[in-house]
RNA sequence: GGACGGGUGGGUGAGCGGUUAAAACCAGCAGACUGUAAAUCUGCCGCUCCUUGCGGGCUACGAAGGUUCGAAUCCUUCCCCGUCCA
């Protein structure tokens, strides 16, 4: 009984089970558990990506941090970089059939994604594949004896397809053979277990019945909430721009992780921190109880994040930054220094620029519309004062250091040269 | 292959010869309010030029041509999508 190299069942399952939306079926995979406790043999737990853009987001590492609790109870983790799959595009969730990445671009985001996989991961005990290392040899005979394994009409139950069908949308059939090819990868790695976004149960279910076609025992299914995006409203994606990049600065990320509505912080508490459900659950009782402030919460949260991804020291600089800019509405520490000088700019006229145009150059403003627009409507300081005048202008002659604010989020030094 | 229906701004979706940079709604942005938010209220929401004006120019309603003083709106061809039939 001492010689186990796995903690009982009971826990692991509880250390597993949290956050998690669905395990199916929960029984196998506590069988699955059991056998490996008595065999010694850690379970392969898989989980397949598909690198589509050049970044993770926060909504990527809900499932990765789950695949690291499967590796911290010392289970093999099985990475796999779609970098076949990728190509063709995952239906998933898409209303329209996406545009295929190209083969250099996949290529390119397989390696970044690599690196940010592993803030997450322990590389050493993460075992990493590609599937266009089998796929990409598959020919057409392949391929058909791939398809005789699965029936349309189960494809069509799914309800992405459903729904496009219904509502007379297209449907190309290269988007059928995504969750058939992906199966493929399933028979490829033998996994115990694979893990994926509620939104992939369907891809999942059909890797587990394909490999019971392949006479493989048939993985057990693990999914996690869709980690809804800043907007509160609809998933973190970075089409939609309501996401937080792994790679970005620390005092972006926690600004960003601030600017979430009270509700979405529990949810991102639950799903982004290692936080356990009783201590969220607490937090919550004394928030509702007036005992705790929600800022609070929130100042915490942002902070472990940072944390995970920049480390102690950036996580405690990034608060006091904030609380200096939105709580004592001052400048921030880091405020970025932009220049202008007379020579750079083209469109001033004897030296003096519109505020308007200088801030649709310094890229304060999209376009100068906008930079009309959001003066007109008293969003710009110079100097501590509104300006509402969008010719107000600026001597591009005499050099010194002016302090704008653009609207509430953007403050810089503007050095005139 | 045939018949029919459809392609409008970031999204949904009106308009069906002029007053339409294109209703409405959503999203977005800004201001007020606040605890960072949310909610609410207000304003904005193609680009550009200037003499900042209910100013000028340009671009925009799948694509290209055409009719007209004038087209998102009519005609022609083409492309794309769907439904039904084969």
């Amino acid at each position: 009984m001492s010689g186990h190299k796995f903690k009982p069942v009971e826990e692991q399952l509880a250390y597993i089970k949290k956050g998690v939306a669905e395990i199916i079926p929960e029984a196998e995979l506590a069988a699955k558990l059991e056998n490996s406790r008595k065999t010694g043999k850690p379970l392969r737990v898989y989980l397949g990506v598909d690198p589509t853009a050049p970044d993770l987001h926060l909504g990527h590492t809900v499932v990765l941090r789950k695949l690291k609790h499967f590796q911290d109870l010392g289970h093999t983790a099985v990475f796999l970089i779609g970098d076949f799959s990728a190509m063709i595009g995952d239906p998933t969730g898409v209303s329209e059939t996406r545009p295929p990445v190209s083969r250099e671009q996949v290529d390119a985001n397989a390696e970044t994604y690599l690196a940010q996989v592993f803030k997450i991961l322990d590389r050493n005990k993460t075992e990493v594949h590609r599937n266009s290392d089998w796929l990409a040899k598959m020919n057409a005979e392949d391929v058909v004896r791939l398809c005789s394994h699965y029936r349309l009409a189960r494809m069509l139950e799914r309800e992405d397809f459903r729904s496009r069908l219904d509502k007379g949308q297209p449907i190309s059939v290269h988007e059928l053979l995504y969750p058939l090819l992906t199966a493929r990868d399933a028979v490829e790695l033998q996994s115990d277990v694979e893990l994926g976004a509620t939104e992939q149960k369907f891809n999942l279910l059909v890797h587990r019945e394909m490999q019971r076609e392949y006479g493989l025992p048939g993985q057990a299914i693990l999914t996690m909430p869709i980690l809804v995006g800043l907007d509160g409203q609809r998933k973190m994606s970075k089409s939609l721009g309501n996401y937080v990049g792994i790679t970005e600065d620390s005092y972006e990320m926690f600004k960003k992780i601030m600017s979430i509505s009270d509700s979405l912080m529990w949810p991102y508490l639950e799903l982004l921190t290692d936080k356990t459900a009783d201590v969220i659950g607490k937090l919550q009782q004394n928030v509702r109880a007036g005992t705790t402030h929600p800022k609070q919460v929130k100042v915490s949260l942002a902070s472990q994040i940072v944390r995970d991804f920049h480390g102690e020291e950036a996580a405690l600089q990034a608060a006091s930054n904030w609380e200096r800019q939105f709580s004592d509405r001052q400048v921030p520490n880091d405020a970025p220094v932009k220049t202008l000088s007379k020579d750079n700019d083209l469109g001033s006229k004897q030296g003096k620029i519109y505020l308007s145009r200088a801030l649709s150059q310094l890229h304060a403003a999209p376009s100068r519309a906008e930079a009309e627009r959001l003066i007109k409507q008293g969003a710009v300081e110079l100097d501590g004062a509104v300006i509402k005048d969008p010719r107000h202008e600026i001597d591009l002659h005499h050099p010194r250091r002016y302090l704008l604010r653009v609207g509430k989020k953007n403050i810089f030094y503007l050095d005139v040269k």
